[in-house]
DNA sequence: GGAGGTTGTCGAAACGTTTCGCACAACCTA
DNA sequence: TAGGTTGTGCGAAACGTTTCGACAACCTCC
């Protein structure tokens, strides 16, 4: 590769006016200004991201920590990557994959002493998340996709779960439903500490109680056959629902089943929603479920760009919660008659 | 962060000692090297990852290329991800998320000229890739996940294409079936030099041929609903067919659509199988289908794997074909009667 | 007892940048 | 004409490593 000073040789400059002339960092003449860019050209010059990050203390490579759960990861999780690492790439950085080993605090105290990442971007954070003190000590600069207990203080980008459980309910009252239930995601995938599971719970009820339905939920199925016993469970305890919100896939496939188990169909007997699905997983189900699509992809883009805006200046902290996309399928229709 | 000199001052020896007692590059006396670890510990030193990648010419960063297809990315090519970082990590190496833009080639000559990289990982290899040209010619060490029309001379991992097709054809035949049809990958979703569509279509004829079976296929239907039609038009015109292997999940969906609009059941009058679907996937379906899970984390750690043995030494190009895994599901059965 | 080898350490150079103080000429102003 | 002000470019130092030649001290063997 050639470097500043092939380039300062073949345009007869030094060296540092190479430099000052292709950052834009001093003021160089408008001839020979064009004599090197001209020079740099015809050489292929491209900065070594080494040197000048050991000068500079800025690599432009951001961190994406992500968790290798046992489930293994869902495509909402990959959209987070890619979004992330795309908008990251607009903004002139890399973005650096990072798996979590089991003390993720040491991983972290490992990544960042290298003088390699420029911040750290945290997914599938808990309400109480031990990272997020680390970093905040070590005074590295980092930014969430998703949100601790007491998120104020730092930059996050996350669901707009009460918008979210809103339009949910909303759809659902706008078809006539008088009585809704959720399944939420099952305690044994993931801990009650999980945000995501704990805040669609409460904000469910909410939005549930504000618009005047009757609400059941408690119910955390996660299989095919824990979706299909708690589904009968439902209808025993409460005959009157005619909605169901379903937090996890393989609990909705079995809710499918035990409706079909009863002889009856969706959506004539039951209207069935996916909640935190992707168009692309709720168009599998027969009939295509209606979901709540999570703006992964974008939140991914969010939290890139708020850890880069952290690292150009500072400011106080941002978040920005981005509701999910209500994507119909054939799953919703008016309550069943005689209800 | 505390840097050699620091820890020099601190064992009173020389810079250069301290590099040499840290890294084994050649011989320190014991006392001597006791008394720099002891330093190093105190200081909680770090080796800084940009002064060493600038001196040795050698980062110990792989930079995964992944386009970013229209569709999204689905949970393999997640897992090829996920996979080729830990394997990274665990050989000491990080793993660099490139996003590919319109033009791979430039990125690709962006990318490594930075002087970032050590070596590239290429995934979604086409039949016919100009990335391979490029970097070969370049010089540029990389491995590819899957691979072009004529890969010996390059080192990657692909399912092994010929073992599944074999696997799922003796499956069904094992159950007594005698006539099987495939159902390959939309040409829209994926052009026709996508490797695993043209190589899975061949070897599934091959296989079915070496057993003794009837086959059909030249079917590729990419949604719900062409999978519904696809299915009629094969029972029109191959009324014999008892099982069916599907590439494409909502296809599949599909297909149990059609089974069950002519009042057949599955598996008692059709046995389908998934081909190259995640078990996760195929457990979502009812009843949850059989499956032919493509091993992609192990795909994408090997790919790592070897393009680490390739920069730490050389060797004849290596590859390695790993099948997918067979996950026997519910719907898989004996051949219907009458047929 | 000196030639030759071995062992352990040091200092300096190099990797490719950025940054900063300084030199120098040209030009303006009083 | 002396003194100040711009505009432009240069050279050197620094970032934190690795690498390599030099060299002192000690051992060994004739």
């Amino acid at each position: 590769m050639s470097s500043l000073r092939d380039v300062a040789e073949r345009a007869q400059v030094a060296v540092s006016t190479v430099s000052a002339a292709l950052n834009g960092t001093r003021p160089v003449a408008a001839a020979t200004k064009r004599r090197i860019e001209q020079a740099a050209a015809e050489l292929g010059y491209r900065p070594n991201l080494l040197a000048r990050g050991l000068q500079s203390k800025r690599t432009r490579i951001l961190a994406l920590l992500f968790p290798t759960p046992a489930g293994g990861f869902g495509h909402t999780e990959m959209l987070f990557a890619t979004g992330a690492a795309e908008a990251a790439k607009e903004l002139g950085y890399h973005l650096l994959l990072s798996p979590e080993s089991a003390d993720p605090v040491d991983e972290l105290r490992h990544l960042t002493g290298l003088g390699l990442v420029d911040g750290v971007l945290l997914m599938e954070v808990r309400l109480d998340d031990e990272r997020t003190e680390f970093l905040s000590a070590a005074g590295v600069p980092f930014a969430m996709i998703g949100r601790t207990r007491e998120p104020d203080a730092i930059d996050h980008a996350d669901i707009d779960f009460a918008a979210t459980a809103r339009d949910a309910v909303a759809h659902v009252a706008g078809l006539g439903h008088r009585e809704l239930a959720f399944f939420n995601l099952s305690p044994g995938r993931y801990a009650e500490s999980y945000g995501p599971a704990a805040r669609m719970a409460g904000e469910f009820a909410t939005a549930a109680r504000e618009a005047g339905l009757g609400y059941a939920d408690g119910f955390r199925p996660g299989s095919a056959e824990e979706g299909r016993q708690a589904f009968e469970r439902l209808m025993a305890e409460r005959p009157g629902v005619t909605a169901l919100a379903v937090a996890d896939d393989h609990a909705a496939a079995g809710v499918l089943a035990g409706v079909a188990a009863r002889g009856w169909r969706v959506p004539e007997d039951l209207t069935l929603v996916l909640v935190l699905s992707s168009a692309r997983a709720a168009a599998m189900f027969h009939p295509s479920l209606t979901t709540l699509e999570p703006p992964s992809a974008e939140l991914g883009r969010l939290g890139a760009r708020m850890l880069i805006d952290r690292l150009q200046g500072d400011g106080p902290p941002r978040q920005r919660l981005v509701p999910c996309r209500l994507v119909p399928g054939g799953s919703s229709g008016p309550p069943r008659a005689g209800s």
